[in-house]
DNA sequence: GCCCAGATGTTAACGCTGTCAACATTTGTG
DNA sequence: CACAAATGTTGACAGCGTTAACATCTGGGC
């Protein structure tokens, strides 16, 4: 297998890390399919072969980016789980650490450039394995004291609109400078979520 | 003036409306130069006279998107403004109803697809403008005792992160459907922005 | 009243894009 | 060992944004 001239051998995943890296280099506009194909070597058609077409590229891409997300919350959360530093703090600080670290990754995740996220099933899987996490923190908050009583639900909604929404609006550099000069963006985050 | 035949009179202020309707009809994807021009008559290469490139287009249909954004949110202050219900709640409700109203226009308002928005003034002016409203109605708020006190702009942070948060993951299909059905939408944002 | 400069619009061409159909090669299985 | 399925290539097509060269209209100075 993997003859290295004609089969490649581990074409999916290849095309999946060239679409990251083009990503993370060029942003959005540089990640067509003929730059990633180029990059790996191989014809501008040979993604057919895996993704029926780009909206399955740019979905497995995006799953891809989901994945990363939540590995990072996840290990920030077992982190912090037994220290005594503010969980949620925490959490909101890796999430946005995340966007800001790979800008274009996370738009792609959460810009609509996928119209039918929902047709992929491997999307819609780690879109409700992070929401299940989500739920786990804040339920575990709570059992520590650190956050109010409620349905853990609406608290759910709640904090992720929040950080998210925060994220988003620095990412778009829709917040006046000197909201973040006056003061210390980890300061802001955490009065923000109180 | 306005001819009829070759020069048309009001290209450029026709340019945005062609696109403010495409962009509801077709959404971001039907939004082209030549499908702005061709709806209205015009070659393909006309709008460069008004437009350096689709970037100022864009630019300049998503500053007016803010213009009648901007307005909702006046409108609905003055209205409230003497009544007895919770501003911020209707505030809140409005803003959520363009972005549902309007799903495309709201998308390129926010979306990164403008990769340089400080470049065109009249976007950074209805910008300012909104930020400002926003804060005028939150000092109002708390002179009525509707918010606790509070730096201003610390509460504007706050306030538009969760707004936003919330709209943009609803428009994203993000919130798992139970969630939604569990609580009516109103309901549930009354909740949120407690 | 004319004329010409500038504003406005058109035509033709370029390279890039996503996609498809036809074909080539390799691989695994009966 | 053969052949079907999986995988990759080539060539073509229409649509895209952009540019250059050209056409037409308009308003202000003589």
């Amino acid at each position: 297998m993997a003859s290295k001239t004609y089969h490649h051998g581990n074409l999916k995943e290849a095309l999946i890390s060239a679409g990251l890296e083009i990503l993370s280099e060029q942003g959005m506009e540089g990640l067509s399919l003929r730059n990633v194909t180029k990059r790996i070597g191989v014809s501008h058609t040979a993604s057919y072969n895996h993704f029926s077409d780009k909206q399955a590229l740019l979905a497995a891409i995006s799953t891809a980016g989901h994945e990363q997300l939540h590995q990072i919350l996840l290990d920030t959360f077992e982190k912090t789980k037994h220290s005594s530093s503010h969980i949620i703090s925490e959490i909101a600080w890796a999430y946005l650490q995340f966007a800001l670290d790979n800008p274009a990754i996370f738009k792609l995740m959460f810009s609509g450039a996928l119209e039918e996220e929902r047709d992929h099933p491997e999307y819609v899987e780690i879109s409700q394995k992070s929401i299940a996490l989500f739920e786990e923190i804040i339920a575990f908050c709570q059992s520590k004291g650190q956050l109010p009583e409620g349905r853990v639900e609406n608290i759910a909604v709640k904090l992720w609109s929040l950080v998210h929404g925060f994220t988003y609006l620095m990412l778009e550099n829709q917040f006046p400078i000197e909201y973040l000069q006056s003061q210390e963006l980890r300061e802001m985050l955490k009065g923000i979520i109180s």
